[in-house]
DNA sequence: ACCTATTGATAAAC
DNA sequence: TGTTTATCAATAGGT
């Protein structure tokens, strides 16, 4: 919809790419706000460009809100899957865990072990939503016999995996690029 | 773009708001994805229907990675706020859980309680923001720091309000309607 | 689902 | 970045 078709593919022209990436980018931010209006539906859309800079918006309700939402659901998802094998393909958490504390305490890091990072990345990945579906299978549907436990304690159990992961890509970003650039090896 | 200009407001028909939702979905995903080669940016679109089904694309990356950016930015940003300032308004996360937690034992729940959850819940929500900016004012710009000390315990102090934002939420969705439908009085 | 008149989005140029 | 305009693309209403 312009003066020439356009195909869709990379546009080399940094230049025209940059100027494309604003138009449509606020087309698609207006195109989902309407929706959501006309619809009475909540929206989310996050935009993350090349250069890594972060664009977003939230119609209908709050970001946190639909997020929320995106990871109950996608805990559902692993749910119909089968769990216990699943796990059983991973490392056991805590030693995870331990892998990764390791990792943060060698000074050194070289490609080798950005390598390392990626694939713990990726188990870390599957750890936490492992976890979120279990946490899910205890809490939904059982509302009341939740009521009459220690919840805190409950809750207490499984946790801080989100936190290992952004730690862990904290790392990828700082040592050796995005994912997009390298092939992860498992 | 049609037989007729539309104005975007609320389609009150019933089966041509979902003949639209259907149609206007599939072309923001679309749109996402154009936007997403021509500009090669990761672009995450979450759609939640007015009954509360899902409908999720990812582009250029996968959903997790994208939603983690934003949620280390969105940490970022809330750092750039005056935290201690904004923590004296708020409760303190002990009482929160506390209330929480006694919320969740009751075994009546009526409106006035929902009344209560709800606003609990956007305490929860902001206790949960600068919980995880004072996370990410550890973690960053000091990784080397943070190299040294015991990780595991350190992010052991920082966790449930996700887990407890979802019970709550969960609770708000059974027993009394969202915050769409319910204006929050503080 | 499919059709097409019409509006809406946007590519190119400035 | 913002504006303009010719053109292409999405979609509203109807079948």
């Amino acid at each position: 919809m312009g003066r020439k078709k356009v195909e869709i593919k990379r546009i080399e022209n940094k230049s025209s790419r940059q100027v494309t990436f604003s138009k449509r980018r606020n087309g698609l931010i207006e195109k989902a706000r309407q929706l959501s209006i006309l619809c009475e539906s909540s929206i989310a859309v996050l935009v993350v460009s090349g250069s890594g800079k972060l664009y977003k918006s939230a119609s209908g309700d709050n970001m946190s809100k639909i997020i929320d939402r995106y990871e109950i659901h996608h805990a559902d998802e692993l749910e119909a899957l089968d769990l216990a094998e699943k796990t059983r393909n991973y490392l056991p958490l805590k030693e995870l865990l331990e892998i990764v504390q390791s990792k943060l305490e060698e000074s050194n890091v070289d490609n080798a072990s950005v390598d390392t990072l990626i694939s713990l990345e990726e188990q870390l990945e599957t750890a936490l939503s492992v976890t979120r579906a279990r946490k899910t299978e205890l809490m939904m549907g059982e509302v009341k016999s939740l009521q009459k436990t220690d919840l805190a304690e409950k809750i207490r159990n499984y946790l801080p995996h989100k936190e290992l992961l952004e730690i862990v890509q904290r790392f990828s970003n700082i040592y050796g690029g995005t994912a997009r650039d390298c092939s992860v090896s498992n």
